[in-house]
RNA sequence: GUGGAUGUAGCUCAGUUGGUGGAGCUCCUGGUUGUGGCCCAGGCGGUCGCGCGUUCAAGUCGCGUCAUCCACCCCA
């Protein structure tokens, strides 16, 4: 028979890398709720014009790199490109917009792109999403948040890029400003994205890699530089507050992110050595989208962290070897090994009884590499008395214990 | 969507100018009658991604196709 293999870009996972997703979960589990970050589970199919009005018609991630179908009723479902955009929804329809809510979530997103080292078409999110909170002191602290995280699961040699995108009273001015200096250089100087984008977008223009566009663009305005005084101060004072904790963040005038919706905070965390996908979290201000998603008018901020990519960066995690490993020697005790590997894991042991009687030598090779700390072993003899052979498997030392009394034993070695 | 590289045993890879496919690791058995690691011996295991072509002969050359990886792009 033809086999059936799994599709481009999507991935299964085994351990370590199973292993190392959960540990990646348990820690922000932990850490966001220290600082009172509430679990939700949303679904991964969503309305397509949730995201469609959310991130934006115009970015890539809508125009050309979203799951989308339309299911037996002709509704036009998406699979979900990132997370906030269903985290809001789930949030307005809840209900109980008063004061701060702060929400936490994971899971798979979905974009289909080409698949290369760090970028997956299935690929899962950490995300967190603060509601309700407009002060600086927000903003830092999600940013403080998201740190802490990383320090805990002792990732090395991060960077933290911030910029401010301005809001709707002061970004005006500043497009007129990149729109007429767009205009006043030669446009052979940039990429055919760049050429295109000086009038669907020109903010991406700065945003561009292509090095010709950025010497073209040396000296484009400069977002910070035409900030309102309101969105200068908030600025100024989330970086005063990362600074006195000791976080130490760059600004990049040309980051811009992709998504449409953010303004004012932005923020990236980049690493230098998971390849060409250097993005290993970034987030930003929304002010003004739970309200354009039919919510409350209330401010919010978030990120998102890749968690495939994080996993590239955590240091290795060696596996807990089980405690026992159950020899059976005669396939009459199949059943006994069944049975007292039950109470051994009553009493908080952890091991595995064989499922087919084999040569002790057999046994042994397999109980070296579990590299279990004890082997027992079950045969004919020991079945006769009751007994079971206990063999300390770093020292090579046996010893003979009733059955009964098995546990007892065991725990005076592992103590 | 574009470009480059790579597809040979379960895994990592050799395979010379075309001439009946190898190594290491893994796995199994044995080296003690019921005792592991190290070592030794033997064994299991391959439609050489797939198709077409060139040739007396293709893992090796050509074309096509599929898959994977990396990069562009985009972003977490």
């Amino acid at each position: 028979m033809s086999r059936i293999q799994r599709i481009k870009g999507f991935a299964d996972l085994f351990p370590p890398e199973s292993t190392a997703f959960t540990y990646m979960e348990t820690v922000a589990r932990e850490v966001f709720g220290a600082y009172g970050c509430q679990e939700v589970r949303i679904p991964i199919l969503e309305r397509t014009e949730l995201f469609a009005r959310s991130i934006g018609e115009e970015t890539d991630v809508v125009q050309k790199e979203m799951y989308t179908f339309t299911d037996r009723k002709g509704r036009s479902l998406t699979l979900r490109p990132e997370a906030t955009a269903g985290v809001l929804r789930a949030f307005i329809e809840a209900g109980g917009h008063e004061g701060v809510t702060k929400l936490f979530t994971c899971g798979p997103m979905f974009r289909y792109e080409r698949p290369q080292k760090g970028r997956m078409r299935q690929f899962h999110q950490l995300d967190v999403e603060v509601l309700g909170a407009k002060t600086p002191q927000a903003d830092a602290e999600v940013i403080l948040m998201l740190w802490t995280f990383l320090e805990r699961l002792q990732v090395v040699d991060l960077t933290l890029e911030i910029n401010s995108l301005g809001c709707p009273a002061c970004r005006p001015a500043f497009h007129a400003a990149l729109r007429s200096f767009l205009e006043g250089i030669d446009l052979a100087s940039l990429c055919e994205d760049c050429q295109r984008r000086t009038t669907t977008n020109p903010l991406r223009v700065l945003d561009c890699k292509v090095p010709t566009c950025r010497t073209a663009t040396v000296n484009a305005p400069r977002l910070l530089d035409h900030l309102c005084p309101e969105c200068a101060t908030h600025f100024a004072q989330v970086r005063a507050i990362l600074q006195a904790a000791a976080v130490p963040a760059t600004i990049n005038h040309r980051l811009v992110r992709g998504l449409d919706y953010y303004q004012r905070t932005t923020f990236e965390i980049l690493s230098g050595a998971i390849g060409a996908q250097s993005a290993v979290a970034g987030g930003g201000r929304y002010d003004g989208l739970v309200a354009a998603l039919g919510g409350p008018d209330v401010p919010g901020i978030g990120f998102a962290c890749g968690m495939e990519r994080l996993a590239l960066l955590l240091p290795p995690h060696r596996p807990q070897p089980m405690d026992f490993y159950l020899a059976v020697l005669d396939a009459a005790a199949l059943d006994t090994a069944l049975l007292v590997g039950q109470t051994l894991r009553r009493h908080g042991f952890r091991g595995e009884t064989a499922f087919e009687a084999k040569s002790p030598k057999a046994h042994l090779r397999q109980a070296n590499k579990l590299g279990v700390k004890t082997c027992l072993l079950l045969g004919e003899d020991e079945m006769a008395r009751g007994v079971i052979v206990v063999k300390d498997m770093a020292t090579g030392v046996q010893t003979t214990v009733a059955q009964d009394d098995l546990a007892q034993a065991l725990g005076f070695r592992t103590a």
